[in-house]
RNA sequence: UCCCAGGUAGCUCAGUCGGUAGAGCUGGUGGCUGUUAACCACCCUGUCGGGGGUUCGAGUCCCUCCCCGGGAGCCA
């Protein structure tokens, strides 16, 4: 963040104007400055004066202001200001005689640009429920910790194309709509412009979806992986980062059914190389925010969730452990540990199963690789062996799966064999059978859930926190 | 979608055996104070989630739907 910037508009008499962060930060102390936020609250300190309370959004801390009863809008203005209001105040900045601050405004002038009635302002000068602030959406970023959550998943946003472009990655936007009728991961959203009250038919009665938008059926996407490898094949290494879309009716703290999803893939790259690229994401974007955002960092670690220093730090300064399925299964069936599904070498892990994982067994992420390939899609690459596939998860406590990739299956036989096993339409997958037939190389890349990353870095238990206007079944308000 | 637990004042919750509701906080008023989740006193606030049923009478019992939380499945 730039340390100050100037008032946009000519003024006579123009004083510094400074997000409350870097002021706190630099604490230029007897400058004349000017700050624009909210008021959280206001004390009243008997005639005399008031001390008020003012967040602008740039830190999780507020400035205190000292508006005085020489103010000319003093009795009729600043003594009836409220939690919600929007003022701009000039004074100088000094330091502060009492405790809890090292400075604080001396106002020569509060300039209230927007009055918040208390009688029916939601936000109260409380704590209030995740819950409850889940139904204000359009107002929950004004309290600490959403705020705090909008400045960590920006943070993290811009992390994340910083350590692509670092590495050479070209950033390539996968289409939103596809006609890919089956991307493999899970149910679609329909997107079409037909009247739904008056569906074209055909001559056997059936809707005509010849005669939709595309002139065939088109949904949103779940993934943008194919098309990423088609710019893989190309260019070398690539990324895409956008919104996705499941329309699966999935009711826990970690689903939405829109969510954004970062998606390397990477040409000449086997399934080590995505490992190594996925824990050094990770790990760097962590490290990153530890040391650029610690006052909102600390938010979380103390209100939200007191082990949280502990666990990015063991990401951020400790090696990912790595086993095979085969490896993992084995370990849970020695554990001794009665599980509500029982362990068996085939079948999925189960979350608990995964918990195990992370939390008792190695206290820390986890990669678990080679995954048999009746459980994972076509598309990824079978092993020598002949029942595992070269797939990787990475789990980290308290989410679970949080990036989840593979190499890919160049070889376009064996492609191809996969596909008629699984019923996939050699035709309509023509176009992603041509990178294996002209050009064909290793290639490998994964998925990582942006919301499920920002749930791991700031420890919000409801992933429908972490983003700013969550959509799950049932629910898409505002 | 399945299992479990919930929905009562603006918020967080209590409400016994069925007899039409309370607390704390917020807010308002006054007092006090370089205060800081300020403090002290007083005051206001209810479609008891929606609909239906049982009953003389339902926040309370039954049915149903909706929403929220925990867990599971699907996955990122």
């Amino acid at each position: 963040m730039p340390a100050r910037f100037t008032a946009p508009q000519g003024r006579r008499h123009v004083p510094t104007y400074y997000r409350i962060a870097p002021l706190l930060a630099n604490q230029p102390l007897g400058a004349t400055v000017e700050v624009r936020g909210w008021v959280r609250t206001r004390r009243d300190a008997k005639g005399d004066f008031s001390f008020l309370e003012i967040n602008d959004g740039s830190t999780p801390a507020n400035l205190q202001v000292i508006a005085e009863a020489r103010l000319d809008n003093f009795a009729n203005e600043v003594r009836r200001l409220t939690a919600g209001c929007a003022v701009e105040v000039v004074g100088t900045l000094v330091a502060s005689p009492a405790k809890g601050q090292a400075v604080e405004l001396k106002a020569e002038a509060v300039n209230v640009r927007g009055w918040a009635d208390p009688e029916h302002y939601p936000l109260q000068k409380k704590r209030h429920s995740f819950e409850y602030l889940r139904t204000i959406p359009h107002l929950r970023p004004r309290t600490n910790s959403l705020g705090a959550v909008a400045r960590l998943r920006g943070a993290l946003s811009f992390a994340i194309h910083r350590f692509f472009n670092q590495r050479g990655f070209v950033h390539i936007h996968t289409p939103i709509i596809t006609t890919s009728d089956c991307e493999g991961a899970g149910e679609m959203f329909t997107v079409t412009s037909l009247d739904l009250e008056h569906l074209p038919r055909t001559a056997d009665g059936r809707v005509d979806k010849t005669r939709d938008f595309f002139g065939q059926p088109a949904s949103l996407t779940v993934s943008g992986q194919l098309e990423a490898e088609v710019y893989a094949l190309a260019l070398g290494n690539v990324y895409t980062f956008g919104p996705t879309f499941r329309a699966e009716n999935s009711n826990t703290s970690r689903h939405l059914a829109e969510f954004w999803m970062i998606e390397p893939e990477m040409a000449f790259c086997d399934l080590a190389g995505d490992i190594d690229l996925a824990e050094a994401l990770l790990r760097q974007l962590i490290g990153e925010v530890i040391d650029a955002h610690p006052a909102d960092l600390d938010l979380f670690c103390r209100y939200v969730d007191k082990t949280l220093a502990q666990r990015l730090d063991a990401v951020a300064n400790r090696e990912f452990a790595r086993i095979t399925y085969t490896e993992a299964v084995a370990r849970l069936e020695r554990s001794g540990r009665s599980f509500e599904f029982p362990v068996s070498w085939g079948a999925d892990l189960q979350s608990e199963h995964e918990r195990y994982l992370t939390d008792e067994v190695f206290k820390g992420p986890v990669v678990v690789t080679d995954y048999p390939k009746r459980i994972k899609p076509f598309y990824m690459r079978a092993n020598d062996d002949g029942t595992t596939v070269a797939a990787m998860d990475i789990l980290v406590p308290g989410i679970g799966e949080i990036v989840g990739g593979s190499q890919r299956e160049e070889r376009f036989d064996q492609l191809a064999a996969r596909m008629d096993e699984m019923g996939i339409d050699r035709e309509q997958y023509g176009w992603y059978l041509d990178l294996r037939r002209y050009g064909s190389a290793p290639h490998s890349g994964f998925g990582l859930g942006f919301e499920r990353l920002v749930q791991f870095v700031t420890g919000m238990a409801n992933i429908r926190e972490v983003i700013p206007f969550p959509r799950t079944p049932g629910s898409a308000a505002r």
